[in-house]
DNA sequence: GGTTAGGAGACTGTATACAACACATGACAT
DNA sequence: ATGTCATGTGTTGTATACAGTCTCCTAACC
């Protein structure tokens, strides 16, 4: 049906299709546990089954999808606890990729990190809340880039779209917060003040899990969250 | 040339393929900078290449091949600075892991984790040092999964085996000693005491990568692991 | 001699085709 | 009424086929 319009500088069909498939995950527009049918999946994005099939398998390794041999792929689901377990998880790697960044920064990563500050407040500023969480996301990955640790990077991006997905799994938003709390993060880095980026990138991430409780306690019952079927 | 067996409760072939190649990844079968024809590779394990492919596209999330679009895959190159930072990453999420497993212990964890120490310890006395390394990765898993976190589990596994990638590409290995560690870990573990078990979950990684070091300093240029060609 | 156009070979990207399997439905027997 | 078996449909797993692109080599040209 709505066939992707594949970007410029030829990047392959199939990386298009892993990052729709993502989109559609983290926006909801796949529910969790909703099945992944490869032909209705390839009819509807105008392509064969070949790169549905591949991208499946990248976003099962990535713990978005769960595939079960002979029967299919379904969204994985994602219960209020294991929303919450992730918190325990970023708080130990975002500590140390603001701790990395701070021993490591250089003017190139504080002017990257500040560019995307930049872009956020406006995007606050105009309300344009979607890409705040966007924004969000990039500005802690572009933390994980500033640590120059190849395999942190690698690690942080499949987990930071986690984080966008389990906040937007409960209607939790907190941008101008966030945004603060960024700032403040960034300051630390900047002055290379190596005990007080991790303090407060776990604080910020605490703050983050905070939120997400008070969420998850009001929008859903105690055990799961919201399985539209 | 040599068909793969495929196991007993019809677990796909694409599994056994992506196995399989990690395997060869791992073991140095696949040298660093190698590139994967993916022809080459159907013929060489008996399969046709769209497995292959998804395969591929699997080990390069897990970062140990890196694709280039048009031009193909590589297996990955891991530099001593890189093989060094791992260490930090695993630091941090061991650290974490022990101590979740310490605060959330149960009998089936202990058992678990003892019933792989015993293992590791027949396997160094009897000197299969293969099987050590190997039993080693699996020790370190049992603890993520002792944590109870399941993200936490997803992303260890892949550092894992990058871990053990690192070692096995500088010949560096210490097995007896790491089973004392192991020992004195699970037992802190097993004591529920969190403080303990993270510092020596952090102390034990530290001492592997003073063994890394040691190695790499002995075996390689200053700036290179070797990248056989 | 060096540089550039052309073409052959190799390989990846994608589509199509077919085989194997799972599950549901319904008929038949007990 | 219930259990078991046969049949059909939908879906995954795998193989094959073809088109597009890159690289390297050759040859012609300046």
């Amino acid at each position: 049906m709505s066939d992707l319009t594949l970007g410029a500088a030829h990047r392959s069909l199939r990386d298009e299709v892993t990052k729709e498939l993502r989109r559609r995950i983290l926006s909801g527009e796949l529910a969790q546990g909703e099945r992944l049918v490869e032909d209705r999946l390839a009819a509807s994005l105008g392509v064969s089954r070949n790169p549905v099939r591949e991208s499946i398998r990248v976003l099962a390794t990535e713990g978005f999808v769960e595939v079960v041999p002979r029967l299919g792929a379904t969204v994985a689901r994602l219960s209020a606890e294991e929303g919450e377990e992730l918190f325990d998880v970023r708080m130990a790697v975002e500590g140390l990729a603001a701790r990395l960044a701070a021993r490591k920064r250089t003017p190139q990563s504080a002017e990257r990190l500040r560019h995307v500050l930049d872009q956020a407040k406006e995007a606050v500023e105009n309300g344009r809340l979607e890409d705040v969480a966007d924004l969000n996301t990039t500005f802690h990955l572009a933390v994980g880039e500033a640590a120059g640790n190849s395999y942190l990077s690698l690690m942080m991006t499949p987990m930071l779209q986690r984080a966008q997905w389990v906040f937007s799994q409960t209607a939790a938003a907190r941008g101008p917060h966030s945004w603060t709390e960024h700032l403040s993060l960034y300051e630390a880095i900047a002055a290379g003040d190596e005990d007080e980026a991790e303090a407060r990138a776990v604080a910020h991430v605490a703050a983050a899990r905070r939120s997400f409780l008070a969420a998850a306690r009001t929008t859903n019952h105690p055990n799961d969250m919201k399985t539209v079927r």
